[in-house]
DNA sequence: ATCAAGTATCTTGATATCAAGCTATTTGAG
DNA sequence: CTCAAATAGCTTGATATCAAGATACTTGAT
């Protein structure tokens, strides 16, 4: 197949080639012309661009030995402000996990040393999660390089792009987080 | 906190109110004043609306009895067009896992009679995954559920504006598949 | 004062995933 | 023709995740 042909084909002539996204629709197209698949064009590309993302973090984090739910976890904690504590149910609400999940990932940080569990005062069911110095000095350099991968993956946009980009995004997510 | 009052502070004065995002970066520049973290913007809500997506394609799919991953397999079949046949390292390509993670799959795919095996001719190596007759009849009528739910999700955004966000999207993505 | 309902966290059992390595087969250099 | 390297798919062991439910405590209605 050429893919120079199907380039010639689109109705808007972008001068960028086809993405992997484009050839999926064509395909569905080509397979199931009843469908209306322009869906896809955002929402697939938001999909995978995301897993890309999920990789890109992954080697930043490498460097810290930190995974990337347990870098999750710590930068919570540390834009919480001072004294850089919170409930593991606050967490559990902001990362779309269930609480089994947060127990599991307090454990293992708390046995490297990150992070530490207290009692709530007041209410004895609770528990309160805090960072250990040590954790601190940790997310705060993996943050600083995480930012600096970001932005490599950003500079394919000039700076007006970028917020329009944002923009159009916040505008999907916001029926999901008032 | 009165978020009435973020609001009013926003230097470009959007009608939209803030999100979960603008939180976040908000708080990353209280606590860390020096690091310059508007990359955020763009990709911390791919991130997020990537997994708001990923639970409502979960939900979707349920009526089918189907689990997303389930579903990637079948519908990457499924428009390669007939016979829907693939090899498992065409779709480790595709899907970005290990080859092992696809193993798993189609063995439990063939295990619900949605794919069949078949030794692939003249490489005895190989093998061919292909769709049976039911696979064929359940990714078709997923599909269609899972195109409607991206509809409403999209929604929010007029015409232009998808074009739009896809065509940035697109080029965020391009570096990775060229 | 009592107790049902709600809340906060943890436990258990199942499973999808990955990294690393294994086996069988094909390819290509000499 | 031979054999090292490449390729294709699978196996194994460890782990992060989830769903469901257990445990302990708090709140609120009566």
């Amino acid at each position: 197949m050429d893919t120079r042909l199907a380039t010639m084909s689109t109705p808007e002539d972008e001068q960028d080639e086809q993405d992997e996204v484009d050839r999926i629709v064509e395909a569905w197209q080509r397979e199931r012309g009843d469908l209306e698949v322009t869906p896809l064009h955002v929402l697939s590309r938001v999909s995978r661009l995301a897993r890309h993302l999920d990789l890109a973090r992954g080697s930043a984090f490498a460097q810290h030995r930190l995974e990337g739910w347990e870098f999750d976890v710590l930068s919570a904690l540390r834009r919480a402000g001072a004294p850089y504590e919170l409930s593991p149910g606050q967490l559990v609400k902001q990362m779309l996990v269930t609480s089994g999940t947060m127990t599991n990932r307090v454990d293992r940080l708390e046995r490297r040393g990150l992070v530490h569990r207290k009692p709530r005062p007041g209410d004895r069911r609770g528990v309160i999660v805090g960072l250990t110095q040590e954790g601190r000095k940790v997310v705060d350099s993996a943050m600083a390089d995480l930012l600096d991968r970001e932005r490599e993956l950003l500079a394919e946009l000039p700076e007006r792009e970028r917020r329009q980009l944002a923009e159009l995004l916040r505008r999907l997510l916001l029926p999901f987080e008032p």
